[in-house]
DNA sequence: GAACAAGCTATAGTGACTACAGGGTCAACA
DNA sequence: TGTTGACCCTGTAGTCACTATAGCTTGTTC
């Protein structure tokens, strides 16, 4: 199969797979003569088990653990309860800071209950004036689904 | 006051105020002979009013539309509310996001109780050969807390 | 005058892609 | 046989909001 029939199997842009093998998750597949890549069974389900958990928000570093486990079927595991434990706390994390970030804009969005002019918006004013008290400190902002608030946007 | 001191004035590394001014949040500073930034009181105010939107958790370019209406007094603010009332309802559903996100994992996690050989692991399985049925699909993963989960990492 | 902190510019790196530019390959059809 | 068009190839740059480095200059203190 090449890398278009791979990419609609698995619901993986091709750029994507090509971007897997370069980041060492995918092996190098065969050749055509004309240099297409040719992928079998194996290839599709490896994609597949990096795709469910990019699903689950699990960064490419940690997939690279999973499948170092898959490749090595004899070792023990507890280092895949590990990993996911870690996971699960990180989102957990991640919940309540946001929680806690929602309050925050939702008190400041009661500063402004009806349009005026800017110099008076209670809104603007807030965001002027008052101290950053206990906000986290943007200097160090937490990043990612792991650990905090500021991401990369594609919105 | 020199960009040292700004920056300990307001809790901001140099090369974020550095950077703020390439991005054109912050108005070029005067100069001393030596070619060293000044800064007035003025651009105090301004950063910490861009370190208090960071905190909570806008974009440049959110908070950039900010300062417009900051710069303009006299215009009507019903955009701030706006603007507040969108950013209120990113967060809120990349809450309900993560939460969907927690749930799922922890149900993976509950496939497999001790350790054992990875290849009779639960979990493992589980991510080989489930379908990915109603997960988000990875190939367009949202992204930051305006929209999603897979975002940039520092940890 | 020498050491040292703090400043300067310019450039590259982060994560996980995404989007080109500029070409090559291959099957189908006129 | 020629040509269209879908697909493929490599390589590079862009995303976001910084962060870090290299290699230099300025300013202060001893």
């Amino acid at each position: 199969m090449k890398i278009g029939e791979l990419g609609k199997a698995t619901g993986t842009p091709v750029e994507t797979i090509r971007y897997y093998e370069r980041e060492g998750l995918l092996p190098f597949p065969a050749r055509t003569a004309g240099n297409f890549r040719v992928y079998g069974e194996g290839h599709a389900e490896r994609l597949s088990f990096i795709r469910r958990c990019r699903s689950l928000d699990m960064t490419l570093d940690e997939i690279r653990t999973l499948l170092r486990f898959k490749d090595a079927p004899a070792e023990n595991c507890l280092g895949v309860n590990v990993l996911l434990d870690a996971h699960i706390g990180h989102v957990a994390a991640r919940i309540r800071d946001l929680r806690a970030l929602e309050r925050q804009l939702r008190n400041l969005r009661g500063q402004c209950r009806e349009a005026r002019e800017a110099v008076h918006c209670g809104i603007l004013n807030e965001l002027s004036h008052l101290p950053e008290k206990d906000a986290e400190r943007p200097g160090s902002p937490a990043r990612g689904v792991h650990a905090g608030v500021g991401a990369s946007r594609s919105c």
